[in-house]
DNA sequence: GCTGAAAGTCGCCAGGT
DNA sequence: ACCTGGCGACTTTCAGC
């Protein structure tokens, strides 16, 4: 399944102020572009449609929530080949943000967000250790993020 | 500097459904939490002022944009004890993601997404290599993501 | 695919409790 | 901290090109 995706220009500047801001509103995109607005609804909404945006976050400070310590973790498992019973185990724990499978070592690197390391300690005791497969993990730990955002690299001029 | 938070249930509900989609309007959360627009709209202010909701972001499709290719990188560097030359420098790349300060190996877990391997290479060629304190890298390919967000824990009952 | 107009809502700021 | 009320601005739909 290789979907094809036909973003122009106006794509490329609706999704760069998007991402910039998603709260902005479809009459200031329209200024910025001089367009009408009713013509930036109809592209945002097949941009959604087609899954070019995939959703509208809030970024919040973990610190806010009493979140301190980030961690990576590598989980080695015993899952077959193309077998995806731990990583859609790792993905439904809520403290867990990323889940990804990795080359190398058939194992996965995880993300966790948690209050401290007694908090860590805790979800791996109790969420990690139910999850048959896992043979062994190897944490590492965030002394500070100097840089954290999901934004990609836009076409910025040209380009069809 | 250690600012104080003191968030109630209503913030929490608003964060929770902002968190969801960040484009909801402030009629909506009110309906939802059973207050007037006006109350809301205050909170949600006074959220951004202290810096509780960071920014709000539109997730787009990476495939959308050809960037095919996610990767970890574990970057040794010769920095000083708290000198964040190194961080800023790899923060300052358009392709790097996320750069964390890690503990042990005196490095940084850098986050980055290219079109391909060929871009991956050569965005190291150009960009790390005019790093001057980097002493080695060492990089991990991601095969497949699993899950991949930034939404964070939140209070789900009582609580201050 | 875009414009422009019209109807329905909403954002935002008073002022008051 | 919250609600009510009101004006200007925005959202959304639809006809027409």
């Amino acid at each position: 399944m290789n979907i094809e995706y036909h973003l122009d220009r106006v794509d490329y500047d609706i999704l760069r102020l998007m991402q910039e801001n998603a709260r902005i509103n479809n009459a200031d995109i329209a200024r910025e572009l001089g367009m009408a607005p009713s013509a930036i609804l109809e592209r945002v909404k097949k941009l959604e449609q087609k899954a070019v945006i995939l959703q509208y976050n809030a970024k919040i400070n973990p610190a806010a929530l009493g979140q301190k310590l980030l961690s990576f973790i590598f989980i080695r498992a015993a899952d077959g080949i193309g077998c995806a019973t731990t990583g859609q185990a790792l993905a439904a724990i809520p403290e867990v943000q990323e889940v990804h499978d990795i080359a190398g070592d058939d194992g996965y690197l995880v993300k966790v967000r948690t209050a401290d390391s007694a908090a860590l300690v805790e979800l791996m005791r109790s969420s990690f250790a139910k999850i048959p497969n896992i043979i062994s993990t190897r944490t590492t730990i965030v002394l500070e993020t100097v840089k954290e955002e999901q934004k990609l690299v836009i076409p910025s001029e040209q380009q069809e």
